[in-house]
DNA sequence: CATGAATGAGTATTCATTCAT
DNA sequence: TATGAATGAATACTCATTCAT
C-alpha cells in the first residue's frame, strides 16, 4: 500500500516488491505453455501449480483468479514481442529493410513461442467480447509508426501513392494470417524463405510488367 | 411411402429419413450462433434446445454429444462456403476476375455469417490437436484449382514467374488473416472497397515503378 | 371390464383377453434375461423392446411401468417354479423321497433358469422394503405342506422329534443359500451329486455314531 | 514429524497420511448404512456427504468415484467380519465348539450390521460379473481352515468320513442362506436358539435312530 | 393398435476458490 | 507466507414415460 509506505519511513527489509514481480513472471512463464497445451477450460490451476512445484494456493497469492492469470500470461507474451521489436526492428533506419525485418522478427517470435499463438486464440475464444484482444492492443500501438514510415516512402517516391492506413491494415492482416497458418499447418520451411517470398509479393505484386501496363491503361480509362 | 412398404406392412408410426436430415440441419443452424455467442465451454446444450424451443433430449436424439453437435455445425459452415464458391466463383472463367471474385465472396460470406468465424476459432481452441481444423480441410480441397489458375496465367505471360504453391499460400494467409481481423475489429468498411485495395496490392505491390526498377537492378546484381 | 361384458351379449370377435395374456407372457419371458444381464437400473425398456423386435411403446401397452414389468417377470419365475413343484414334487407320496425330489427340482429349476436367481437378487436390491420379496411369498405358501410332512414323519417315528417350524426354516435356508452359491460360484458339479450330499447331511448329520452317543449322554445330563 | 522433515523444510500445511486413513474409514462407516438404505442406484453421493456433514467434493477427495466408495464400504465390512473371526472364533481350540462359535459369531455379526447384508446383495446386483463378490473372497480365504478342522475330526473318529470340501460348502451354503433369510425375514428369535437348532441338525441330522438304521441297511445293499 | 419422436427430471463428477493450519 | 483440504456451483448426458401419427 503506497500511502502507508509514505507515512512510515521504510526501515529494515523493504517489502520486496521486486521479488513479487519476479515471482509473478515465473508463474506466467510456466502458465503459458500449460494453457497452450490444455486450452483454457481444460487447464486446472493445479496444473500450473504442479508445473511450478508449488501449492495451488500460492498461485492464488499472486493472481486473484484463473482468468487474471491467463490474461496476464497473454499480456506478457505481447510485452515480449514488443521488446523484440524495440531491440531488433525499430533500430533499423532504412524503411524497406525495417519492413522486411519486422516480418522476420514477427514470424520468428511466434515460431519460438508457439504457446503464444495458442494463447491469442484462446483469449479470443474464451473472452470474446469481454476484453479487447491483447493482440489488437499491440497492433494499434504499433500502427502509427508504420503509417509514418509509409508516408515517408511515398514522399520520397519510393512507394506508390496508396492510402497508408488501408495498406497498413492489409499488410497487417497478411502477417497475422501467416502467423496463424504457419503454426496451425506446422509449416517447417525456413522463416527466411517465407519472408522473402512474402516481401517480394508485397513489394512487386504478382502481375507481369506487361499485364501491369495493360491494366494501368484500363484503369486510366475509368 | 417407399416401395418397401408393399413388401412388409409396417405397423405404427413409420420412420422418415428425410425428416431426420432436415431436423439435423435445423439444429445445426440454430446451434452455430449459440456456440458463437457463448463459446464452446460456456454453451449449455440446453441453450441450443431453448433456441429451437425443443427439449434437450431432442437435441441428443440427433447428435450423440455436444462435441459432435459443435463439429457438425462447423462442418456445415464450410459446406455452405463451398456451395457459395461453386455458384459464384468457379463459374467465372477469366482468371484475374475469378481471383477478385473469390476474395469478395469469401469476405462477404464471413461478414454475412460471423458466427462461422467464431466457430473456426472455437474449434481450434477446443479441439486443438484432436482434429484437423475444418478450415484447413476446406483450404486443401481448393488449393489445386488456384495452382492451376496461376500456372495458366504465368504461361500466358500475365503473371510473374513465381513459385505457384508458395504464392498461393501467401495469398491464402492474407485472405485468412483479413477474414479474422475484419471480424475481430468489426471493420465496417464496404467489402467492395477492401477487396479492391487488397487486389491492388496483390496485383501491383506497394513499390513505385522507380523503386521497383532500382531494386530489380540490385537483385540482378546479387 | 366384466360388468360391461355381462350387460351386452358378446357379439362379433370377443375382446381377446387370452391373446393379451399370451402377449404379456411373451414379454415377461423376454424381459427376464434382459434384466438379469444388465441389472434393473442399467436395463433400458428399449432393450426389452429390442429383444422382442417391437416398439418401446408396445411394451408400455402391456405394462404400466418398468417397475411393474420387472416385478411381473419375477413373479412369473416363481409361478413357473410352483408349477414344477406341483408336477414333479407334490406328486410323490413317500415323505423322504419327496424331500429329496424337492431339493433336486429346486436346484435344477434355478440351474435351468439362472436369470431368475438374478431377478430375485435384483428385486431385493431395488425394491427393498417396498414389497415383500416374491421369493418369500413362494416360501410362505409352501411351508405348511412341509410342516405337515414333518409332523407325519415324527408321528411315525421316522424323524427325530424336533420343532417342525424351525427345522423347516433351517432346511429352507440351506436350500436357499445353496441356490445362490451354486449360481454365484458357477458350480458345475452335477445337481444329482450335490443333492445326495446335502440330503445325507440333512438326514444323518456330520457326527460319527460314537460322537453322537457321547454327546447324547452329555445332553441328557443337562 | 518424520525424519524427512529435517532434510527439507516443508513450507505450508503438511500432509498427514494417518489422518487420511482415518478420514477414509469415517466416510466408509457413514456410507454403508446410506447405501443399505437407498440401494446403490438411488443413493446420491450427496446423501453420504450429508450424513457426514461435509461437502460432496470432500467425499470425492477420498474416493475417486461412487463405485469405488461403495466397493470399499463392502470391503470394510468383510474386513470387520474377519477381525471378529480372528478374535472370537479362531481362538477356540475344540473343533465342534469352534464350529458352533463360528455360526454364532457369523449370525451375530450380520444382525449387528444388517447394512452389510444389504451391501453384499447390492454388490452382486450392481457389479454382477465385473468383480468377484467380496463375500466369495472372504469365503475362499477361510475355507482351508475348515477343511483342516474336518479332517482332524474324521481322523479322531468324531465325524463321519464324508468328503470335507463338499461338506464345508454345504455348511457354508446353509450359513449363507440363513444369514440372508434372517435378515430378509427380520427374524427376531435369539441367535442363540437358532444356532443351537442349526447345529443340532448339522451334527445329528433329522432322522430318528430307527430310520437311520433302516436306511443304513438299505444303502449298504446298493 | 403399434410405433418411435419428444421430453425433462435426475445425478455423477469436476474444479475454481477459500481459508485453517 | 505457503499450503492443500474443503467446498458446492455448474453441466453433460440418460432414459422412463407420454402421445401424435
Amino acid at each position: 500500500m503506497p500511502a502507508k509506505a509514505a507515512a512510515r519511513k521504510p526501515r529494515g527489509r523493504p517489502k520486496d516488491e521486486a521479488l513479487v514481480a519476479v515471482r509473478r513472471q515465473q508463474i506466467l512463464d510456466a502458465a503459458a505453455p500449460v494453457f497452450a497445451q490444455h486450452g483454457y477450460g481444460n487447464t486446472d490451476v493445479q496444473f500450473v501449480a504442479d508445473a511450478l512445484q508449488v501449492g495451488k494456493g500460492t498461485v492464488y497469492r499472486y493472481f486473484p483468479s484463473k482468468e487474471a492469470l491467463f490474461l496476464a500470461a497473454v499480456d506478457r507474451g505481447m510485452q515480449r514481442l514488443t521488446e523484440r521489436f524495440a531491440a531488433d526492428v525499430y533500430t533499423i533506419a532504412e524503411p524497406l529493410e525495417r519492413m522486411e525485418q519486422a516480418l522476420r522478427v514477427y514470424l520468428d517470435f511466434f515460431r519460438e513461442h508457439p504457446e503464444y499463438v495458442e494463447l491469442l486464440i484462446l483469449e479470443r475464444a474464451e473472452f470474446r467480447g469481454r476484453k479487447k484482444p491483447t493482440y489488437a492492443q499491440h497492433r494499434d500501438a504499433h500502427m502509427p509508426r508504420w503509417h509514418e514510415l509509409f508516408r515517408g516512402l511515398i514522399a520520397e517516391g519510393r512507394m506508390r501513392d496508396v492510402p497508408v492506413e488501408r495498406t497498413a491494415e492489409v499488410l497487417n492482416d497478411l502477417v497475422y494470417g501467416t502467423m496463424f497458418t504457419n503454426y496451425f499447418a506446422a509449416r517447417d520451411e525456413s522463416i527466411e524463405e517465407w519472408a522473402e517470398r512474402i516481401m517480394d509479393l508485397v513489394f512487386n505484386g504478382i502481375l507481369s510488367d506487361a499485364e501491369r501496363a495493360k491494366r494501368k491503361g484500363r484503369r486510366g480509362n475509368r
